[in-house]
This record gives structure tokens, C-alpha cells and sequence, in this order.
DNA sequence: AAATGTAGTTTGTCTAGGACAAAATGCGTT
DNA sequence: AACGCATTTTGTCCTAGACAAACTACATTT
């Protein structure tokens, strides 16, 4: 019942770090058996106590693991190793940013409301709604993971960049959206997660090709949308995974989700998780790049 | 895998259930212990199994508990005490209804998008931003919430709504939000609660007040919070807690925030969850009803 | 009455190794 | 490449006990 939310610093109880860090408990107890890390301090109680710098690590681990490498090569590592393999990692996102791109980070780091808006406007005028989700909007996101990653952008000037773009992309989605089009397409995340920016670009690009969609946000429990997809008669279900999301559990999920719609329902699973995803469960399709969605 | 044969129905493991209850495991294992429910079947490895209909108790548990029910006097009573348990917590809702507010849940129920559209715009042309929040929006949430509480309104059909309402919102703010205004709020709230719709409606009215806000969206860490209040040189914070956030929790936080941030920055606490605050830490400003905003 | 203090009860989270199947890897063969 | 098969890796689940924080109940003071 210890209720400290996170904002102690350097005492992060294991059920905190499992949250800020999507590592189960289990998780974080056999890695520091098996591994020795993370190693955390104890309290007078006996219970782990984490540091700041280890929470840290985790999440960089995570982003490690996220990427496909195995926890057994990467959890061992020590922090030069760690950093290295870092950098021999992304060297191809860091290479070239766009420049429109690194005027918005820009924006976003002056806190400066009206430009950012006045940058995704002009973005949007100049290249449509597919062009901008793909060209302009996905790569400023990664990019802003990235130097999150990199402890260069503060976690409240990602919020600050997400809430911009929900609300231009809503507001867009609602010129756009007609009522009642013939293909319905309902939209969800699975519950574990809640992020759902994937979700709102998804229904601006169903949007502005005249595809029908109900959003149904995050974190729907799946009888849910099984209940939704009957009253809605919808005629595929799209869910997005982001590279947050607990890895192994996509694949039983999507299975799960499948034998409980009907087969005529379309699944189409989307997000930086599913990305790395070899096999899919049948009747589960995946859009990598968002480019082609199977309408 | 072990779901292969037959009856695939009702076969949720404890993280499963963990998930779709957001009961922790532990609290799982611990409630069969004390008070013999859920005591669920076990598969072939010994690992418990829960049933459907287990499930499905459990989230009208949880309901219970969050009306600040205590778990020994719910958890162990039987099918017919806990249904009379239900029905006589919700006589409230019974009340009389706008007939507005009733036509905009018959639309959600119908799942018609295009009507529930069309209504929120049209009390929205007659009220105002002010009386659309405060005789619309409002009354709306808190009915829905108590059907919802009463089974007689689904999960999905209330995120439905809420997506309706967060796009109509954003539609509306994008229209009114002009850049560097003068007075500057900071909207957020505090890791562990992730219900943003109460800021999206404080951010609304302020934006038909000629107030300039920024939202940083939910669950934003405390020194987050300071640091962007330095970066946007905020006047002032505004932070809500709904009716589900831990209720004791709520003064320490709202004190540790203003011990974090400097004197001059007001801080404005709102929504369900400080209604019933009596006491606020000084310097602490509530605003029971959003009605008047202390701008 | 309403706020404060104290004792007793309830309740969720954490601990410990051990166990096991699903997923990933490695390797030889078609 | 693509497949089958053995091996390793890895996360989740198990047990039962411990304990402090949160809540209740009741007595006391303002």
C-alpha cells in the first residue's frame, strides 16, 4: 500500500519501477538473479529500493530490448559497453534529420505554442494528410523518442508536442469525417496500452481517403470491442501496439482478439511494435509503415 | 499455448485478469485466501484459471470499490447480496434527466456518430462555451458514469462518447486558442490519474475566456511539472482529479506541488475527486464546479 | 457539532526459490 | 532460402509469510 509515486528521488519500489518501466516484477527479480542487474538497495523492510540511474538503465534496456536484441546480451553490460552498443545502434535515424523536423523540435523547445502549430500547418498545406503523417509526423516522433532517450528533451515537452498534435489531427479528423460511410472501421488499443497518438493518425489517414472509423481510444478490454464491433457492425477492427508495449504479449493478444471476432471482421494490427513482428495469428493483418492501408 | 481444445470461453490466466480487472495479481491470490472468492480452477500446471463469469464479477467488485466500498464487506458476499448491494447504491441516477442530455445517450447507445456530432454542436451553438461545459458536458459525464456504474451503459460506449467529446473540445480550442496570451495556465494531472477529460474542459473554457493555457496532458511527474512552469513561465498550474483518484492522496500531492513550485505561480486543484476536500494546503486554490475560474 | 488523538483492524504490496512452457537460436538437411 | 529438430533463453506463475499504510471506531478536546 506504499502509494509514493515515483517522485521521491532515488526511491523507486519495484511495483513503481515495473510502471515507469513496463518490466513485470517477476522480470525485474530473475534479471537480478540471473544477470545481476538491476542490483537496488534495500530498505529497513527488506524490499528493493531502486535508484534514479537504474530506473534509468532500465529504460534504456528496454528500448534495447524493444529493438529486438536479446536480454541475456544486453542486461549483463556494463555501462561503457551499454553506451557503445547504443551508439552503434541508431545510426540511422540520427544521420539526417529533416530540416522542417529540427525547425519543430525547435519550436517545441522554445515552448513556443504558436509556431509549433503554425510549423504543422504549413506541413499539412504543403504535403496532404498522408505525406504529413508519414514524412512529417512519424519521423518527429521517433526523433523525440530518441532524444528523450538520450536525456536531450524533457518528458513535459514530449506531452507538451503530443497535445499540439492531438489536437491538430482531431481537429482535421473532424472536417474530414463523414457519417455512416460503408467500410466502419473501429479503432483500439489493447488494455497495457495507453498510448494512442498511433490511433488518431490512423483515423486521420482512414479520413482523409473517406474511410469511416469509430475511435474507441485506449486500453479497451477485448470483450469490449467485441461487444462494440456488434453494435457498430463494424467491418474491420484496427489496434496499434507502440514500442513500449510489452513485446511478447502482442502476438497471444492479437490470437486472443482474433478467436473472439468474427472471421469476417478484418484485423489490421499497426505500431512500432508490431513492426518486429515476424508471424502474425491468420486473419490478422499488419500495416508496417502505415503507407498501405488494406482498405 | 494451452488454450487447444474445445472450449476456449473462460480461460484467463492471473495476468490476464490482472489486466482486464486492473486487481494486481497479488491482491488476486490474497482475495482467494481471505475471502474465498475468486477461487478459480486450476490447468494441467497448477496455475489458476479464471472463468468468465469470475471476470465479470470481479469488475462489478471494482466498481464497488471505487465507490469507496471496503473489499471485506464486497469481495466474499454472494451473487444475490451483491446485486442488492448494487441496486441500492445507485437510486441517484433515477433523477430527472435533461431531455437533451437523455437524447445524447439514446445517439451514443445507437452508436450514431453522426447524431451525437450534431448534438453536441447544436447545444454548443445555443449555450456557449461556458454553459455547454457546465449544463451539457458535465451532467452528461456524471450520468453516464452512473449508468455505467449501474450496468446499464457499456465500457466501449463510453469511450465512444469520450472520443466524441475529446475531438469535439479540440475542435472548438483550436478555434479560440490564440498564441502568448498573457496570463498562461499549465494544465496537468498527477501520476495516477489518466482521466484528461476534465483538463480538456478547464482548457476549453479558459480558451472562450481569452485565456491562454497549455496542456501537458495526464500523469506528468512533479518536477516536470516545475520544469515546464520555468520554461513557459506559467502564471499559474491547474491540476484535476477525478472521482477515482486515491482520495487520501490528493492533499500530500497537492502539498508537495506547492512546495515544488514558486509562490507566485497559483496553483487551481479541480474535479470530482477535490469536491469532497474540505481543507486545501495553503496557497492552494480549489474550484469546486468550474464555474468560476479565479482568473 | 467538528476537529483531533489513539487503539485496533483491514488491506495491498513485497519477499523467497523453484518450476515450466513458449519463443528464440543454432545447426543440419532438403 | 525454407524446413525440421534439439538446445538455450526467458517470462510468468507458484507457495506462504511478513509488514506498514490506510481505514474504522471510539474517546477526547475545541
Amino acid at each position: 500500500m506504499s502509494e509514493n509515486t515515483a517522485t521521491n528521488q532515488g526511491t523507486h519500489s519495484i511495483g513503481i519501477v515495473e510502471r515507469d518501466t513496463g518490466i513485470g516484477r517477476d522480470t525485474l527479480r530473475i534479471w537480478e538473479r540471473r544477470y545481476g542487474f538491476p542490483e537496488p538497495a534495500r530498505n529497513e523492510k527488506g524490499e528493493r529500493v531502486y535508484s534514479d540511474s537504474q530506473v534509468r538503465r532500465l529504460q534504456r534496456l528496454r528500448r534495447l530490448l524493444d529493438q529486438g536484441l536479446r536480454p541475456g546480451k544486453v542486461v549483463p553490460l556494463g555501462e561503457d559497453a551499454l553506451h557503445r552498443l547504443e551508439a552503434s545502434l541508431l545510426p540511422q535515424a540520427a544521420q539526417q534529420t529533416d530540416a522542417s523536423i529540427r525547425t519543430l523540435i525547435d519550436a517545441v523547445r522554445c515552448a513556443d505554442t504558436g509556431k509549433v502549430e503554425l510549423l504543422l500547418q504549413t506541413q499539412y498545406r504543403n504535403q496532404g494528410m498522408e505525406r504529413f503523417i508519414l514524412e512529417t509526423v512519424t519521423p518527429l516522433l521517433s526523433t523525440v523518442g530518441e532524444l528523450w532517450a538520450g536525456g536531450k528533451l524533457q518528458i513535459f515537452q514530449e506531452h507538451f508536442l503530443s497535445d499540439q498534435l492531438i489536437r491538430f489531427l482531431n481537429t482535421e479528423i473532424a472536417k474530414l469525417q463523414k457519417a455512416g460511410g460503408k467500410p466502419l472501421v473501429l479503432l483500439a488499443t489493447l488494455p497495457g496500452e495507453e498510448h494512442t497518438l498511433g490511433l488518431l493518425m490512423v483515423f486521420a489517414m482512414l479520413s482523409s481517403h473517406g474511410v469511416s472509423a469509430v475511435n474507441l481510444g485506449g486500453e479497451v478490454p477485448m470483450d469490449q470491442i467485441g461487444q462494440a464491433v456488434q453494435q457498430f457492425r463494424a467491418d474491420a477492427v484496427g489496434v496499434t501496439f507502440s514500442g513500449s508495449y510489452q513485446y511478447s504479449n502482442i502476438r497471444p493478444h492479437l490470437l486472443e482478439l482474433r478467436q473472439l471476432l468474427p472471421a469476417h471482421v478484418e484485423i489490421w494490427a499497426g505500431g512500432e511494435g508490431v513492426r518486429r513482428l515476424r508471424k502474425l495469428p491468420a486473419g490478422v493483418t499488419k500495416y508496417n509503415s502505415l503507407k498501405k492501408l488494406p482498405v
